[in-house]
DNA sequence: GTGAAAGCGCTAACAG
DNA sequence: CTGTTAGCGCTTTCAC
């Protein structure tokens, strides 16, 4: 009621000082002691909270950050999607700045004016959003995607290296026979997974077989359509590289109902490492993004380019495989 | 780059009009058609875009709502959370809202100035802040929960009736051994669906045993274990009430090791609706939450407040029984 | 219908 | 170190 109506003004008359003073102490350039403390117990008295638009007016910082998702179901319906909302919320809230959501639906109606800079995560349909927002010079990073043709900081996880660490992980195991049940491949990461898969099988001397690679949209419904295929092969395969860690569970959840033994009879591996799927009494071996690792660069990358424009930067996180109890040698 | 920087000076120059006409061209305030039309080719030309915090400043609006979420993993990390942002995103999205998000962590940071209203979705820890957006009489509309002692718009789901009709299906069906996996009962609805379950019992002369009622906290681990339990004793339960189809579908893959036949052996229920538990060859059965109805209802009731103070507004929706492949007679 | 002018609350020179 | 002052871009009287 009153704080929402109190001003730099009222505080000034009150602590008997100008606005401009209580404007320094707002952001915290050195003051007199005595017209710091004064100031500060006015505030608090007042419970003044300065009125971020007014400072953006003249020239100050929202301290907030645009968040931008598309609302593509395989991406925003997933744990990705929570945990980066989560993590840019967390990392955001701890220093104080404050988080504009924005899912890209169809069209671009987000509003730069609102906030200081941007995050994408990932970037699916909405390329031309990245370029405008480019072309408007609005502090961006990318994360979970690297860019190639906008000239823009990202940072990503090396996708290609972890699918192919998982891959190998297998084979190096003695199976030869291994599928992969991708994402979908419109999404940047899903491709790079099986580029990975590809490579490290034929690195290692095993024939690649086009009916082992299976896309699953990232969808438990559609894996199982698809595991379904790949039990009715003539040569169903012994070892399973999952592209998350949700189509993996459905994959345990499959061999428990056809009685196929993980890891002795079936080798499972999973992406994300996401908790959620770190139930019953087989823990599933994973590779594991790191995602809070790759948000909290963003936004050391973010704030960088708020305050003074940087160039921009291209960062690529590792991955790291977990070894649970869902591989076996063959 | 150029459209950041055009104001409405520019607009009104080239338009030859005043800007205080374009200012009425940008709030549809009637105009003769030449200006209109011409003011209209202008900002597309310029690509203009008005700056929001300019225009609030100046006793206009932000066109942007506030969503708080408790950051407490039962909430935070589950189907809900996800499905809540989802939802406010979209509808707001329509509508051409922004969407402020801030998660609670342990202290209150939210700034009223960057909102028109709020949203808060379920209140969890965060009863202060509730109390003091109320005395700063922010437009504010609470989801999920009903709040008795603070005069607040809330639309809830109505808990206790859905745990009810759940647990008097399986009733119905003969099961007189119902246990009950319970959430975190610092959250209301879960304390409301064990009233439910509870009251339907009695309702229906069954004995309501202490030892069928199991907290999980809406985690899959804790559900194990309580299933354990649940399993370990003398006489183990027909059927199982849950307060999520999260948890509900650990049962069935609880299930599916023990080799316990659903329904034959154990009937099941859950809560929520979530499509994400609809895998594997045995549909749930479960109570729908109107989680959409409930988000929609929220926006409409939050719009009105913003334009106009209303009286405060309680609704409860209903939920829906899904009746599918996990009930059957004992 | 339209224009001129007075702010909204704050920051950032510029003097002192 | 502090006060004075001129805006930031927009809306909104108040005249015309």
């Amino acid at each position: 009621m009153s704080s929402s109506k109190t001003t730099i003004k009222d505080v000034a008359l009150k602590a008997g000082v100008s606005i401009a003073t209580v404007s320094r102490f707002l952001n915290n350039i050195p003051l007199k002691e005595g017209n710091r403390k004064r100031i500060e117990e006015v505030v608090k008295e007042l419970n003044y909270q300065p009125l971020l638009y007014a400072r953006r007016l003249a020239g100050g910082k929202l301290d907030t950050f645009g968040l931008i998702i598309p609302g593509y179901e395989g991406i925003f319906y997933s744990f990705y999607a929570l945990e980066i909302i989560r993590e840019v919320a967390s990392s955001l809230g701890v220093k104080g700045i404050d988080l504009h959501l924005n899912i890209f639906w169809d069209k671009d109606n987000f509003k730069t004016s609102l906030i200081d800079g941007v995050i994408m995560a990932d970037v699916i349909g909405n390329e031309n959003q990245l370029k405008r927002l480019v072309a408007e010079d609005v502090p961006l990073v990318v994360i979970n995607r690297q860019i190639e043709d906008v000239d823009v900081s990202c940072v990503a996880v090396n996708n290609f290296k972890g699918a192919y660490e998982a891959t190998e992980f297998l084979v190096h195991h003695g199976h030869k026979r291994v599928a992969h049940l991708a994402g979908d491949l419109r999404v940047k990461c899903a491709q790079d997974r099986v580029e990975g898969y590809k490579s490290a099988l034929e690195k290692n001397g095993v024939a690649l077989l086009k009916d082992y690679i299976k896309i699953t949209n990232f969808s438990r419904k559609e894996a199982r359509f698809k595991l379904e295929e790949l039990f009715s092969l003539k040569n169903p395969p012994t070892a399973v590289f999952c592209c998350s860690d949700e189509i993996a569970s459905e994959v345990l959840n499959f061999a428990e109902e056809r009685r196929i033994i993980v890891p002795k009879e079936l080798s499972v591996v999973g992406f994300d490492d996401n908790p959620h799927c770190l139930y019953g009494n087989l823990m599933l071996t994973t590779i594991r993004q790191p995602l809070k690792a790759m948000v909290q660069q963003a936004v050391k990358i973010l704030e960088e380019n708020v305050e003074s424009k940087k160039s921009t930067q291209q960062i690529v996180l590792d991955t790291e495989l977990i070894i649970r109890d869902t591989v076996d040698f063959i």
